[in-house]
DNA sequence: TTGCTTCTGTGCGCTAGCGTACAGAGCATG
DNA sequence: CATGCTCTGTACGCTAGCGCACAGAAGCAA
């Protein structure tokens, strides 16, 4: 019964051997993550890292101004916190929890010490900052070449993927400052998408009424990420269907 | 008085161990890298990885239509194929030759072999790595917020820390692939930067002449992952002090 | 010289998205 | 029920950058 909150709905965790998850199984803490908490800021040393059950984080760039852009999201997929065992400790970007639920923590020490074994976790975890890479990337040339509107719909998919519902709670300013652009634009695009019945939403409630809809007009971006996280954590099941075993 | 072709002019390389450095060395090739020269192309396997000396090499996120955008640039203070050790094999960026030089190539299995030594030598890689993922998430943004003026700026800064020369061969033409632009927005912008006497241009020569200049006009992005490859990456000198001892 | 190609400059209409301003609608709270 | 706040809708002028078209200039080749 408390399949609702195993730390292995997580699919990184779930991809550990037993003997790895052992490990860090008791040291693991669940925390509940409310919208808009921030699990990381610009420049800051991380003491925890996460890895999100039923939770979605955005990592963004912020700059000067405090104008900011989403440059990649984590879900069940993956882990928060990639600099503590990539090396910086620190990175120059911010974790912004986008929708709220259940996530697992762990030190950061504990995590670099099981990392610098070099085993399977190792490999796991070079292999997923990989597939962030490509999210990274990918966001980059979206934002140069795509429309308001494709791009709404890539980020709708990508927190689709990530939830386990068809619901996101998020106003239209949030999403506005996801994609980096202004709230009155996305009003405009995601009007068209629920005068065309692909969603419907409703003061800081989106609902998906259409995802086959949405998948039509979206950018290449949204399948070339999704392809490469397939491709590179494929036992992690990157789709919803993990989350319903 | 080989000073001139020396693979430990790549930073990285430097930065290893003698140990280290002495496994390698004996399979690193060197070659000469031709402008436009592709070393990697989307989705296909990487046989080798490269550490430019006096080259530089551009990363680019291609799109179905053929369109693309640089999402990060590659100098003697990196190298080229980390995919290979973050266990993908494959990226689905192409790197090209944006300066033509000479680079040292390695066997894609030797390095690996020596990654999964897990010793100062990974560490390194992955704080590169690191400081890469730092230059792709700026790109991001700065291709969101910033105006072409600005990104030429840092796009011609980017490419003078890596050159040992204020001369750069690339037509308008190639800077409007790599920042993802038209040709005619490029002209334009440049033609303002050598009217205000901070660059010369002619047919495919681009001469710095006051880079101070060029510093006052750029955006933060530039600034930000200046020093973030300098807090990573301390010990490889990013900027040319390397280059002249 | 002549011709061909490559590179750069310029002009013009068009559109997406910006900045700003404001209005109405839903919800909570006293 | 009145007040105030948050969220969404709409309108309008503005600008950066696009797409296209073409012209001149510089270099290369015969």
């Amino acid at each position: 019964m408390n399949q609702q909150h195993d730390p292995r709905q997580n699919h990184l965790l779930a991809a550990l051997t037993d003997e790895e998850y052992e490990r860090l199984a008791p040291n693991l803490e669940r925390v509940n993550l409310t919208l808009g908490e921030s699990l990381a800021e610009s420049g800051q040393a991380m003491r925890y890292v996460y890895f999100p059950t039923d939770s979605i984080v955005s990592l963004l760039c912020v700059m000067e101004d405090g104008d900011s852009t989403e440059i990649a999201v984590v879900g069940p997929e993956g882990i928060v916190g990639i600099s503590l065992f990539m090396g910086g400790e620190t990175t120059p970007s911010r974790a912004i929890v986008q929708s709220g639920g259940t996530a697992y923590r762990l030190k950061g020490h504990l995590l670099k010490d099981e990392f610098y074994r070099a085993g399977p976790m190792q490999r796991l975890m070079l292999r997923y900052t990989q597939a962030l890479l490509t999210q990274m990337a990918q966001t980059a040339i979206c934002n140069r070449h795509h429309s308001l509107d494709e791009q709404l719909c890539r980020w709708l998919l990508l927190s689709l993927d990530r939830l386990p519902t068809n619901e996101l709670l998020m106003t239209q300013e949030l999403i506005a400052n996801m994609l980096g652009v202004r709230r009155e634009g996305v009003t405009e695009s995601a009007g068209k998408l629920q005068k065309d019945g692909l969603i419907a939403y409703h003061r800081g409630r989106i609902t998906i009424l259409n995802r086959a809809g949405l998948e039509e007009r979206v950018c290449e971006c949204y399948e070339t990420v999704k392809q490469e996280y397939d491709r590179l954590l494929p036992y992690t099941h990157s789709g919803k269907a993990f989350l319903r075993d």
